[in-house]
DNA sequence: CATAATGGAGAGCGCTACTATCGAAGTCAA
DNA sequence: TTGACTTCGATAGTAGCGCTCTCCATTATG
């Protein structure tokens, strides 16, 4: 299949694939010759990859390091996680403090040094957010939140695939990125339905 | 206080708050005379909402609308919700198929009709992301996606104040947008924890 | 009165995700 | 073999976003 091809199957313009070929995401076809490649079933589904990921709003930057992950996997499955959050986590040069949020996920089952400092990192910056806007989160509320997503993360990580290593990878690598948007229409959608229920017609 | 002053209060540069103010973000503040204004307490306020709205990934054109729903909000309570989350959710013109969307929020308490036609269009977006990468969420994993969030709009919806309409809105536009970041870092944080407990160190 | 700050508005910048164009080289039906 | 079409690879250009810079007339401030 030549690029056209791909570009049929996908959906994609042929000029965008070939700029995700010269940023690295989609790896070059099979040369034919010196202006030819061609490219297989795997090109579609990477390039399918690629796509969701963009739609689900991770930058080229951090879709090229998901990819990175997915090709080259972490060799203990415990460093599956972290790995895949890395990639999508912005580095952090400024220096916040963490005592409130290592305080905050003990609730999680957190012990010092159990994850990474960029994802702690990402509940402080979050509860900073919240805190220069002026926004307190009520006392009923926070253990809510914390209890859900400790079951929700449990469920994830018992549902990890253990048969083979690709498989699991793709679930951690894919899983940790592309369901945030569903959890948070979900949430959305959830809200509505509380609110219609105490607020009535 | 001056516009000096509402930039050293808020770290915010003072260009900025130019562009914020022709941007409509930020109101004028009362003026002197045809070339002065002093800006009150309300505006350090309000410039620390739109910079936590922006920190967390919100556009302009977004603030701009969430700012309106605090600033001019709905009469019913019920809709207090449908406004502020339209607010944040992009127009679509893509009619996508609801069906599957519909079928699985029905497990929310979800009725038809019963909330934004925008809010499910977002759930069926995410679907189709999760599909297109040929991710499939568990079958021991979506019920509890479900149930943690149904039970954390329940606490939330719970806890909207309820003695000033004032607080209402603010609570509900501020929490529905600020929130997430949290809760994806959460998420984080705990796939991590039970990732170290199911494979060790 | 000199200096500095203000408000208003347009232009420019740096970044991101594309998109358009080009020429040389290759493919394929007639 | 011819001629239309496609491909590769590279360079340049585009649109939108969130600022940031610059300018100038006006207006406080020491």
């Amino acid at each position: 299949m030549r690029i056209s091809g791909l570009s049929a199957q996908t959906g994609v313009t042929v000029p965008t694939i070939k700029y995700y070929l010269r940023e690295g995401l989609l790896p070059e076809g099979e040369r034919s010759s010196p202006t030819q490649a061609s490219y297989s079933e795997k090109h579609v589904e990477r390039l399918r990859v690629i796509r969701a990921l963009l739609d689900a709003g991770v930058s080229i930057a951090e879709t090229r390091r998901v990819l990175a992950t997915l090709d080259d996997p972490p060799e203990s499955a415990n460093d599956l996680l972290g790995t895949a959050h890395a990639a999508i986590t912005p580095e952090v040069d400024e220096t916040l403090d963490l005592t409130d949020a290592e305080r905050l996920v003990t609730a999680l089952g957190w012990k010092p040094g159990m994850c990474d400092v960029a994802v702690l990192n990402a509940v402080a910056r979050a509860m900073q957010g919240l805190e220069s806007a002026g926004f307190v989160v009520p006392e009923s509320v926070m253990p809510e939140y914390l209890a859900s997503m400790r079951r929700i993360a449990d469920a994830e990580i018992a549902a990890v695939p253990s048969e083979s290593a690709e498989a699991a990878v793709r679930y951690v690598v894919l899983g940790s990125v592309l369901v945030e948007p569903l959890l948070l229409a979900l949430r959305r959608v959830a809200q509505q339905v509380a609110s219609g229920e105490r607020f009535g017609e």
